[in-house]
DNA sequence: CTAATATCAGGACAACTGATATAT
DNA sequence: CATATATCAGTTTTCCTGATATTA
């Protein structure tokens, strides 16, 4: 309809950005919010899910696959390590580097847990969008991925 | 192909959950990495956004809008206010009240600036995402919304 | 010697909670 | 008096930068 229709363009992608913005910092906000004490923080919930899906890493391999600095990821992890859920063993081919995975308690936790879990983001999820409108979410998560990575 | 169908859906539901909150957290921080000083933070461009979209209105308004507390909103305004961006006058039949706009420089600065503008999102946006993916990206940004909303 | 990894220390930022003043 | 708004002050969380030790 418009005369411009390249101008139309780029202010919606203009007004697409502000919402993306907008709308991860109230994911930020309430996931937050949401959290009870002695839950997991979103990053150290991505961190299991990675160590999970990708097998054992070191600190640095996490930290760039978050886009994290490395000590950074120090303290995400440290929490973990002290409760158990993920284990530290040095790498015997290059000392400096120490090599993280899953205890069978976390892996145990995981199976357990997964559905049963009070994870607030899943549950409403699962309970306020359908099959369809999660799959096109999950393209979305796709897309962003790609801006965000390098 | 499974032979549990629901159990592979709220499995593919939990994984989107954690990418969700991974790439959230991705966003985050490279929005802040890609901060120069003197640019806005994420929520001030989401209240200009929001005060250009809606017209003026009351900080604990914008509070609401956002998910966020009003004093949280206070901090982020008076840097607005600060720079002349956004001026407040006293509602005349409310007297708690401030209501708050967009001053004319404001409306100059985001007409000029738009395009132009080192907006690293809307410039990601446009270079890595077809039309069609910034379509599809607006619905689950929509969806998204639906969750992080009461 | 240079590069990569890990860790310690201190700092910045954006949100929070709690308390207070004021107006409805 | 109860409710709503705004603001001040202090705290927490999460990530950052900078510096140092160690190993490749």
């Amino acid at each position: 309809m418009s005369e411009t229709p390249d101008a139309d363009r780029t202010s919606r992608a203009f007004a697409l950005a502000g919402d993306l913005r907008a709308v991860a910092g109230k994911l930020k906000r309430r996931l937050r919010e949401q959290a009870s004490p002695g839950d997991l923080t979103p990053s150290q919930a991505s961190v299991l899910l990675r160590l999970e899906k990708d097998g054992p890493a070191t600190a640095s391999y996490l930290a760039r696959a978050e886009g994290m600095r490395p000590q950074s990821m120090g303290s995400v992890v440290a929490p973990l390590e002290a409760a158990g859920l993920v284990g530290g063993a040095p790498d015997p081919s290059d000392g400096r580097q120490t090599i993280l995975s899953l205890t069978d308690t976390c892996r145990e936790w995981l199976r357990e847990g997964r559905a049963a879990r009070q994870d607030w983001l899943f549950r409403t999820i699962e309970a306020r969008l359908s099959p369809e409108e999660q799959d096109e979410l999950a393209r979305a998560v796709a897309l962003v991925a790609r801006l965000v990575d390098d």
